[in-house]
DNA sequence: ATCTTATTTTGAATGAATCAAAATTGCTGG
DNA sequence: CCAGCAATTTTGATTCATTCAAAATAAGAT
């Protein structure tokens, strides 16, 4: 199996329940939609869905994607710049990210240890260390070839 | 001179002018209050310096920071958790940031490097990286001890 | 099929940040 | 020192993501 390969919907069904959670359409229309694109907000979600789930409401979207991360299903990020939280259904790989500071665009970047911490800090502070988060900043090679506003 | 020693509030309206910005007390107040709280927040700016200057306004400590980053003179953050972004005077030492997961208290962590970026990653996507911005996630001493909620 | 409880919806509120126009202040050059 | 301009602050309002709370609904167990 190869890994991070999106599930179909009764898989995630399944993932649901086996967290002990209610496998409903709205739950598994966003993990199979984050799934494939993932880095999108709770707005992106919502617009996303409303095609096949009208009923959804973007209420709804905040409530999922606030349970579902609280569960370890998915994980939130918060890049810098606007539009807000963003997830993704790709955990516990300890991956990082490269964030563009003109366009925002966010790319994967896998870590070389892959398990967190992958970095341990000079000094302590007397704190138990439990993770490194690294973003990287850059500028994407199509904001680059712009001219620069 | 020791590295980041706070400055009086002469040497920061110098600082000011010499950026091309005027020197007002408002600016002047709230470099030395970040000068010597560093990690604050635009509203405990404002709090802090309403005892001073009573006519200061909140939307000013806004401007005021906005302003002062925008030139280099201070340095956002964005922490996870509740209370917005938090402001320092300590820049262009490339330094990383340990934030408590439980109460949100941050430290500052030297960078080994000391000069941005500290860090490669291993495919760039294309982009240019400009810098690496890392942030450890732990638990402090503090709440360590206490019991969890 | 019914019941229980989790989840979604509905409706409202929060908090941080930003926008715009008017009032004020810092600075410059006379 | 003073007038005048432009930068800054104030005033007042607005945006946006997110959260809160109560009522309605739907999932899954018996
Ligand atoms: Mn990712
Ligand atoms: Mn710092
Ligand atoms: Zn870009
Ligand atoms: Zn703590």
């Amino acid at each position: 199996m190869l890994p991070f390969a999106p599930l179909d919907s009764a898989a995630w069904s399944e993932r649901l329940r086996e967290t002990g959670l209610k496998s409903t359409s709205g739950r598994v229309a966003a993990l199979e939609h984050l799934s494939t694109h993932p880095h999108t907000t709770a707005n992106e979600i919502h617009t996303a869905l409303t095609k096949e789930l009208p009923a959804l409401t973007l209420q709804s979207v905040h409530n999922i994607v606030q349970d579902l991360t609280a569960h370890g299903i998915i994980r939130r990020i918060d890049p810098l710049g606007p539009g807000g939280a963003r997830y993704e259904t790709r955990t516990d790989d300890n991956h990082h990210h490269l964030q563009c500071v003109r366009c925002g665009r966010i790319e994967d970047i896998d870590c070389a240890v892959g398990a967190a911490p992958c970095l341990t800090p000079h000094s302590t502070h007397g704190m138990r260390i439990l993770q490194a988060d690294v973003t990287f900043r850059g500028v994407c090679g199509e904001c680059d070839k712009r001219p620069q506003p």
